[in-house]
This record gives C-alpha cells, structure tokens and sequence, in this order.
DNA sequence: ACCTGAACACCGTTCAAGT
DNA sequence: ACCTGAACACCGTTCAAGT
C-alpha cells in the first residue's frame, strides 16, 4: 500500500486519506477506521492526517459530505428521467434505498449528526437537499393530482421515512428472507397509494 | 461513583456494569463507552470486565439484548389497549417513535448487527418477535377488512420502515422545524391508508 | 506549507497470580 | 468463582523541530 516515492507531500494527502478511509470504511465499517492505519497504508508518518483533519470525527465528517454529495446526484438522477410522476417516485425510491444498502457504513455516518458544531451544518444542509429533490416531484405530482393537498416538504419527510427505514430493516438482517425488491416495490406501493387520496375515515 | 464498600465482588458486576454503561451510551453515545472507564466508576480493576464480557462488542450486544427486551414490552403493551385496530396499530407507531428517539444511541445498537458470529443470533431473534407483533395486529386488521390482503409479515415490514426510517430522520436533525408529533401523525395516516387497499393503478 | 518524531494520556485484551 | 496487576500492542492528539 506504501510507497516511498508516492507524491503525498505534494499536496494530494487529503484526498488520499479519504479515498483509502472510504475503502476501510465499506470493508471494515467506522469502528475500524484508524488515522494512524490510514498513515501506515499510506506511506505517511502518524500525525500526518491532522495537518489535513482537525481530528477523527472531522474525517468521519468530510466521507459523510461526500456521500450526502453523491447521493443527492443519483436522486437527481432518478427523478430527471422520463416517464409518468409516480414511476418517477419510484425511481428515486429505488434508488435510494440500492445506494443506502450499497453504502451501509457511510450513510450510518451521513445521519448520525455527531458534535452539531463545526461541519455538521453542511451535513444538515445535504440533507436537506436530499429531501428537497423529493420534495419537489411530489409538488409536481400534485399538480398532477395523483398526490393529495398537503405541504410537499412535509410529505417527502414521509416518503424518505419509508425507504430510508427499509434500507435500515434490509441492512440489519430484518427482512428475513423477503427479497429486498419484492419488499420495496411492497413499500412503494403502499407508499404512492398512502400519498394518493387522504384517508376518508380518521382513526 | 466508585464505592470501596460495594459488593461488586458479590455477583453483580455483571449488572452494574450494564446499568453504568446504558446511562453511557444515552448521554454520550457508543463511541465513548470504553470498558476501562466503567471499571473505573464503579471501583473495580480495568480487567474485571473481561471476567463477564468476552469483549467490547459483547457488552454492547447485551444492551442491544435488553433494548429489545423492553422496546417490544412497550410495543405488546401499546397493541394490547383498547379500541380499533386502527388505532391499536397508530399506537403502536407511535410507541415505536417514542422509544426511539429516547433511546437513538441504544437504538442504533439494536440495530447494527456486528460480526453475525455469536449473539447476534439472540438479537435477530428478538428483532423479529418485534416485527412479528406488529404482523399479528395486521392480521387482525385484515380480518376487519381495515387493511389489504397480503402476508402480514410483508405488511409489518412496510409498518416498521416508515416509523424506523421517521425516528431516524427525527434523531438526525432532518425533520426541520416539523414538530416531531405532526410528522407521525402524518406518517401513519399515509401508511394506514396506503395499506387499506392495493392500488388500482400500478405504477 | 507540509511533514516528522517524540511524547502523553488513553484504549482493549491477555494472563499469571492472588483470595 | 471472581478479581488484580502487569504487560502488550494498539489508539488520538499535540508540539517542537525539521525541510
């Protein structure tokens, strides 16, 4: 992994250490991500990543940065392409959960908001606009009318509950032997149906 | 916090130990849960814990063991009361909600099986019997005729992702400025009326 | 500007030894 | 049976010093 005449003291160290840190962090999960490994693997001497992080959690920080960064490009994604509203709703829910179970590691890192300080207003605010592209199809849908009157902002809040929490279900072993597509076009049905129509009857 | 009297050389280390760690892990997370600390507060040497916890990792599945243990007591109890299946099942969801956003750091315990090896067979066990009440209310339902046909087991693990997935946008600080009582409330009127009655149309 | 080496104060885990 | 003390191999973080 080392190499001596790597160019780490030419400037790419930060980079380097987020690459390899992602890669620990898919194989081997956050708990077992070490600044001084990541030195080792690197080439570099131990206190060489704190020039680049103030500390562990702000390298926690930035990996979550880049997932939100990447998540929200695949939303969009999902959501441009063609196709009637409800199939683009579904696209993004798909979407969605095949990268939370792809990324399991980084999105526990991306929604557990650690020290709301520093960096963690940036991480709010990725999230935010993850929510925001969900938001806006359901506006669209709306207008479309085959989603019930309501604050759209408010609704995506639900939609994203639904996959974000199956994707959770699907990464702890609780879906038993349920395959996870049969599970998830289950959720977005009861999902896109639940959004259609309110309710007649309150319970 | 360490007592020189205590009868920690009496059996009950075992307990003391998850007590002193639970009230850890709620004001200050998994990550800082070190074995050597809670030796420390409760007058016993650092490598006494290892006479009743084979590990780290095996300390934090005993109290992922009883979060379990008690969530699905509150979940039997919330489904147990009176009134309509529709409002047994919101309250169950609400009683979910609750306890999740309670107990976020514990919850995130119960749910991140690490190393599949040893007792994380006891934890998918109880997380099962969580989703298996939830399942058997649904059954109910569908015999009043309230909730679409299916396997209900299918249909529990819709219920459970959209208030997982609610109680872990609430804890990350996604919810906004959406009070947290008017986003379940939403949550569970989309997700009973999705589960009233299949589609018509499919998407 | 960027990195090193030593230092400090922690960790988890193991194991002989005590009672 | 249960706990101790020392030991080992790690950590994160800081800071003077090097280039």
């Amino acid at each position: 992994m080392a190499d001596a005449d790597a160019p780490y003291h030419h400037g790419n160290l930060r980079e380097a250490l987020l690459a390899r840190a992602e890669t620990v962090l898919t194989a081997s999960g956050a708990d077992s991500l070490s600044l001084r490994a990541l030195a080792r693997d690197l080439g570099v001497s131990h206190a060489a990543p704190g020039r680049h992080f103030r500390d562990r959690q702000a390298l926690l920080d930035a990996l979550a940065v880049g997932g939100f960064t990447r998540l929200n490009e695949r939303l969009r994604a999902a959501v441009g392409g063609p196709g009637p509203v409800t199939a683009r709703l579904a696209r993004m829910g798909r979407a969605y959960i095949g990268f939370a179970v792809a990324h399991a590691p980084l999105l526990s890192l991306m929604f557990t908001a650690k020290h709301a300080d520093h960096s963690s207003a940036e991480l709010r605010e990725l999230g935010h606009q993850s929510l925001e592209i969900a938001a806006e199809l359901i506006a669209l849908a709306q207008q479309e009318g085959v989603v019930r009157a309501g604050d759209p902002a408010r609704l995506a809040q639900v939609a994203f509950s639904v996959v974000h929490g199956l994707a959770a279900l699907a990464v702890g072993s609780l879906l038993e032997d349920t395959p996870l597509d049969e599970a998830t076009d289950l959720a977005l049905d009861v999902l896109l149906t639940g959004l259609a129509a309110a309710r007649p009857d309150i319970s």
